[in-house]
DNA sequence: TCATAGTGTGTATATTTATTCCTATTTTCT
DNA sequence: AGAAAATAGGAATAAATATACACACTATGA
């Protein structure tokens, strides 16, 4: 049904947009969108769009979307909802560190651009960068902390800059 | 309290091992392992380690590790199931380590998908794989054993295990 | 056409998960 | 040491979530 695939997608908005903590909490929004469902349903939407409830840093739940996946999976996003995943991220979505090197992960699709900024930014931290799909490995000069790469690198990757 | 510490590690081990559907599953594997407690406090451990409930691709839910990361970032959660297996033993040639790195020789052609397997397990050893065609570069975070590396990429390349 | 299969959803309910209330134990501070 | 605060965890229960069942509607095919 049509009615099925627009509220999916409205759903997906909003747990992007908003903090939603339990389902009833999303029955209202959805009202306010003209979506008049009951929690049962709501329960097999986000079964299907497989998403989390997960605690957040706060001790509070909060649900959150599954990370795309590729070609392997069947879950299959709108490209209008596509396009802008993590609005304001740039793609990036996690970067940890292991003595010299760095990995970012990012969207799909968005390393090379990512790891073209940083390589166009010729720090003396960073010796240099290999991207994939989405996962950029960083290779730090000798001696550099992992705090002076996260501020070296919060130059050319806006999410990492500390609110 | 020490009990606490240790609960929380065979938590993380036993939901990193087997798929783990629903609180009160878990209860069993910890009183196989000695451990004793009720569903209250798995509620709890549970938010505390910030593990999620997921649906899977089966229409069935799996409970997950958050992604390990380092300072920033916003958590996304790798919908479960793709987790283990595939990956044909066809496509593996040989794998060696160097300190934190480990490269894994392919077949050409094969580097990309077990790259791509390798990736979705979320395993806390591997910060993240850059592939080529026939060679896969894997960074391991800071302190794991070459032991560990390897028992952990067994998980996801199957000529890796030792039966 | 009518049967059959498939999808979508509400209601009611079962199941699962989080929390409230309480007690015990440990840690911190004076 | 003793008081106060923090931490841990069980029992019971509230809250949240998943599902069994029923029914409506759509598409398909003989």
């Amino acid at each position: 049904m049509k009615l099925k695939k627009k509220r999916l997608e409205v759903i997906r908005e909003i747990i992007n947009t908003r903090k939603i903590g339990c389902q009833v909490e999303l029955l209202q929004p959805l009202l306010d969108m003209g979506i008049d469902v009951t929690q049962a349903t709501l329960s097999r939407d986000l079964k299907q769009l497989k998403i989390a409830k997960v605690p957040d840093s706060t001790g509070r739940y909060i649900y959150t979307l599954p990370k795309e996946e590729g070609m392997g999976g069947n879950v299959r996003y709108t490209p209008a909802l596509d396009r802008h995943p993590i609005v304001g991220l740039g793609g990036f979505l996690s970067i940890s560190f292991s003595y010299n090197l760095v990995v970012i992960k990012t969207s799909p699709g968005y390393a090379g651009s990512i790891a073209y900024d940083i390589d166009n930014g010729n720090s003396k931290e960073i010796l240099g960068t290999v991207a994939g799909d989405d996962t950029i490995l960083i290779i730090l000069a000798e001696g550099i902390s992992h705090e002076e790469a996260y501020t070296a690198l919060s130059k050319y990757v806006p999410a990492l800059r500390t609110q």
